[in-house]
RNA sequence: GCCCUCAUAGCUCAACGGAUAGAGCACCGGUCUUCUAAACCGUAGGUUGCAGGUUCGAGUCCUGCUGGGGGCGCCA
């Protein structure tokens, strides 16, 4: 919010360095961490020491950082908007005038609303592919941190200013598909799923996976319905495609509940033949080597790029010529680009598979598709129990999406019952629908991507501390100030008294929200946003409570009203970029 | 064997290579006659796994080690 202060700063100090002979570094500008002090800083310490080398002196560098300090100090004018400039032990600290920069802040919050915080357009246009569940299968917890990640991210880079297509991949052919097929037929033909459309597949899936281990004869079944599906047998078919559609329509159901849409989607059956296409310009470059029938097809990428035990072997086609992930994988990343003009291209898939998503880039890049280097996997850790055990189905240890929500629902509503008894039970719902899902998103947005997420139940539900009601419950008090008050908000209020030290921290951390969204964008972590709503919201109790808003004189009244306002909308909007919605009241 | 990743307060986690390593939970004690107490305040808690290195400066970067997790040709 502070660009062009920044830039005039920049110039006196490059203009400065070149009349005392110093070198000249890009200033990196920092917040002033000391909390009541709001302005930014930069340090000289690397100015300093690259001055003594240049100069072939032996200096104590922070004494000589402090003494370069000073000088910028001495000889900067102030830019409107500032009041004071000092040297502090190498770092030359700029205050801003409260008066000025809190009054733009509020203003701007206010008068952009929805979109504070936004960045200017790129221009550019990135695939974020996430979600990809595979269809006649369950969809539990351990899905969930994708999709939410996914979204997140989603938002996040179109706040940021790219031009973002969601897109997800679905799993909708196999060997999971047929043995589903080969267990309805026989034991359930002619149902039809009722309510909880996903966890009916499940357990027809699982159903499945345990006849297969138990009947003799399941494996022969099998085998002979994969073969009539492989011929493309007409019944068969239909079936496929009528079983399909109410897979998508579970996940509909469950992408609804999340709040997560997508601009496009991709099948797995969409890429297959495309898919075996690549793997014969694999072969007849030269880059995948066909073993056939002994033996599979293998980009062999150690060999191609001379590296030792990084790259591995890709097997790009069964022995039988059937296809596997990777076939449809390296079609699919190239129709992406063809599709959509695609500057980039964001795969959030966990992290197991790093090592194959850098094999499939590094086989994009040796088929040389030029946007190859424009792929990236987002890899986040994934959703274990506690014990650090991996949820299965095998074992029976998932902990079903639904299941989760409707305890997470039940629960927010009663303490809703407990706080708010006279609200409507429309508004009830709402509230712990949206406290009961916040709290599961914010769980897996508040740590770092690369940090495994241990479910429990207990943390999962719980709603106090460092979690999404704490926040929205800050904002849901900045409202009832706003709604109490019952006017329309006052207009452009000059600042006419001394800022308490609380109002400034908050006008300093909204301000932060933009730099914050580049941030976020640039390294994929909607961790960085999660903790500014916090923060955010944490210093919005400490000013609700020392500030009063309603009981001060006019002029301080009409400016506060204008503050809780603007930190609402901050709180909201980055709740927003995590997929979070704010309630009016709980 | 090779590669990736994690290790910070009792627990769960923060901390753009910078100033005094911070929150939440849990524990103990306090605060509703004032805009919703789903809140706030206070006390306590640390050799940032270990050893080197780079740097003016390292929880952060590099190397090695220890320990946990993951991955390494016909699963997705």
């Amino acid at each position: 919010m502070f660009e062009s202060e920044q830039k005039n700063l920049e110039n006196q100090i490059r203009q400065i360095c070149g009349e005392k002979e110093l070198p000249f570094n890009p200033i990196i500008w920092s917040w002033i961490p000391f909390s009541g002090n709001w302005g930014i800083s930069a340090s000289f310490f690397q100015l300093a020491s690259e001055d003594a080398k240049q100069r072939s002196v032996r200096v104590n560098v922070p004494q000589r950082a402090q003494e370069i300090a000073q000088i910028f100090a001495d000889e900067i004018a102030l830019p409107d908007g500032f009041e004071r400039i000092e040297a502090v032990r190498g770092y030359l600290n700029i205050y801003f005038s409260t008066k000025i920069y809190a009054q733009r802040v509020i203003d701007s919050v206010i008068d952009e609303r929805q979109d504070f915080g936004r960045g200017e357009r790129t221009g550019k246009t990135v695939m974020v592919e996430f979600s990809q569940p595979n269809t006649h299968k369950a969809f539990h917890v351990g899905h969930l941190r994708n999709v939410i990640l996914g979204n997140s991210v989603c938002n996040i880079l179109d706040f940021a200013g790219e031009k973002v297509v969601r897109t997800n991949y679905l799993g909708d052919i196999g060997l999971h598909v047929i043995k589903w097929l080969w267990c309805y037929m026989k034991y359930h033909e002619g149902e039809k799923p009722l309510g909880d459309i996903t966890r009916w597949m499940g357990d027809i899936y699982a159903e499945a996976t345990r006849r297969h281990e138990e009947e003799p004869d399941a494996e022969g079944e099998i085998r002979s319905l994969f073969a009539r599906w492989d011929r493309r047998d007409a019944d068969i078919v239909a079936l496929w495609e009528e079983t399909r559609q109410w897979s998508l329509d579970g996940f509909d159901q469950i992408y609804q509940q999340l709040n997560v849409h997508f601009d496009h989607l991709y099948f797995e059956s969409d890429v297959e033949d495309s898919g075996k296409e690549v793997v014969d310009v694999l072969i007849e470059k030269g880059i995948a080597t066909d073993e056939r029938p002994e033996n599979a097809v293998v980009v062999k990428l150690d060999e191609l790029c001379g590296t030792k035990e990084k790259y591995r072997n890709l097997v790009v086609l069964r022995s039988d010529g059937t296809s596997l992930y990777a076939t449809k994988d390296l079609s699919l990343a190239a129709r992406k680009f063809e599709d959509f003009n695609l500057d980039r291209s964001i795969y959030v898939i966990d992290v197991r598979q790093s090592l194959y998503m850098q094999q499939i880039f590094k086989t994009l890049e040796l088929m040389n598709y030029p946007w190859a280097k424009d792929c990236y996997h987002l890899a986040y850790e994934i959703v274990n129990l506690p014990g650090n055990v991996t949820m299965s189905s095998r074992d029976g240890t998932v902990v079903f999406l639904q299941d989760l929500i409707d305890e997470s629902m039940e629960r927010a509503l009663a303490i809703v019952e407990e706080k708010n008894p006279s609200l409507t039970e429309e508004e009830k719902t709402v509230i712990s629908n949206n406290v009961a899902l916040g709290a599961l998103k914010y769980s897996m947005l508040s740590r770092d991507n690369t940090k495994i997420v241990t479910f429990d139940w207990a943390a999962a539900l719980d709603f106090n501390g460092q979690a999404a009601p704490y926040i929205q419950y800050a904002a849901v008090r900045a409202n009832s100030i706003l709604r109490k008050w019952g006017q329309g908000l006052p207009g452009v209020t000059a600042l006419a008294y001394e800022l308490t030290p609380v109002e400034v921290e908050l006008i300093d951390l909204i301000s932060r929200m933009p730099k914050e969204i580049q941030r976020s964008a640039a390294e994929f972590k909607p961790l960085f946003i999660a903790n500014l709503a916090f923060d955010l919201a944490q210093t919005f109790n400490n000013f609700y409570r020392q500030c009063p808003v309603l009981q001060a004189e006019d002029a301080v009244r009409d400016y506060r009203l204008r503050l809780a306002a603007a930190a609402r909308q901050a709180i909201v909007n980055c709740m927003y970029l995590l997929g979070i919605e704010t309630p009016e009241i709980m």
